[in-house]
DNA sequence: TAACAATGTTAGGATTGCCTGAACTTGCCG
DNA sequence: CGGCAAGTTCAGGCAATCCTAACATTGTTA
């Protein structure tokens, strides 16, 4: 999990679209392609809907969308989606560390992911990433772990 | 900071009649009462959209609505307003404790507080509360603000 | 106290994102 | 090959939230 280069944004997206790409990407990786049914079962959506963004996405170059055949990220939409995948990835890292159960750390990334500041992303992940190398901060937390209890 | 007690939510509030909850509990204490006016200043909106709000939280029993003379919480309105209060000032104080600046961590609270799960919630408020208390926890925090630099 | 400035409200409209139901494609199977 | 099921798209709606412009009220002040 190393550094990740901004994008340079022409304007922000809005937290569904960025949803929609992530769910693209994870689609895409898993099954080589992304059709409307497979987003649609991704983000428990219906289809219509689905299909109305990936038109959104296509107008806005983040996607090329085919009909009946599904989309593909263009390197745009490609490094926005994996920008929203690293940030999820720190949060939910992070919420691990300090002992969040697996799903709901997975639900709460998948909010924060979209909004937080690039800074606060990065104040996170440089904490896991400390945690990480330092002994003695493991041994911090695992104190910290059992005085919740 | 201490515990606070979940409220009986009938339903989900969405965020942003969360966000005029707070608002007004901010308003209200700083002036004694909230008008249109304060609140539009308070979260940056025309007063025509917080007039429609008032109504809808009126409809709600989250406030009593006045015509020209502005809302008033009510004990269920005050308590979720309270609720969301303390769940700002849990993250900001996590986020501080991370050396995120003031500015950007106020935002991001902002955000966090009304998605945030519980257990989330009262998982950072331990970590900050362990860090308040613990010596050896505040040095290795210390270091760690150190490697960041 | 009349008039004006500040504040508040109403009306009407835009946007985003979601849905259901109807119509169309596609691909497979008998 | 014909036809059906699954999948896709279109059409039409709805809810939430915001806005501007126009109108109404209030309260201050000359």
């Amino acid at each position: 999990m190393d550094a990740m280069p901004q994008t340079t944004h022409c304007k922000r997206l809005t937290m569904k679209e960025e949803d929609y790409l992530e769910a693209i990407l994870n689609v895409s990786r898993e099954k080589g392609y992304a059709k409307t049914r497979d987003v649609a079962d991704e983000l428990e959506l219906s289809p219509p809907s689905v299909v109305e963004m990936f038109a959104k996405l296509d107008r806005k170059k983040l996607v090329v969308y085919r009909k009946y055949e599904g989309v593909t990220l263009t390197d745009t939409g490609r490094t926005i989606a994996e920008q929203i995948k690293y940030r999820h990835d720190v949060l939910v890292g992070f919420l691990r560390l300090i002992a969040v159960p697996e799903d709901i750390a997975t639900k709460d990334a998948c909010f924060m992911e979209h909004e937080l500041n690039a800074e606060t992303i990065q104040k996170i992940k440089q904490f896991v990433e400390y945690v990480d190398v330092s002994k003695s901060a493991q041994i911090e937390l695992k104190r910290f772990i059992e005085s919740c209890k």
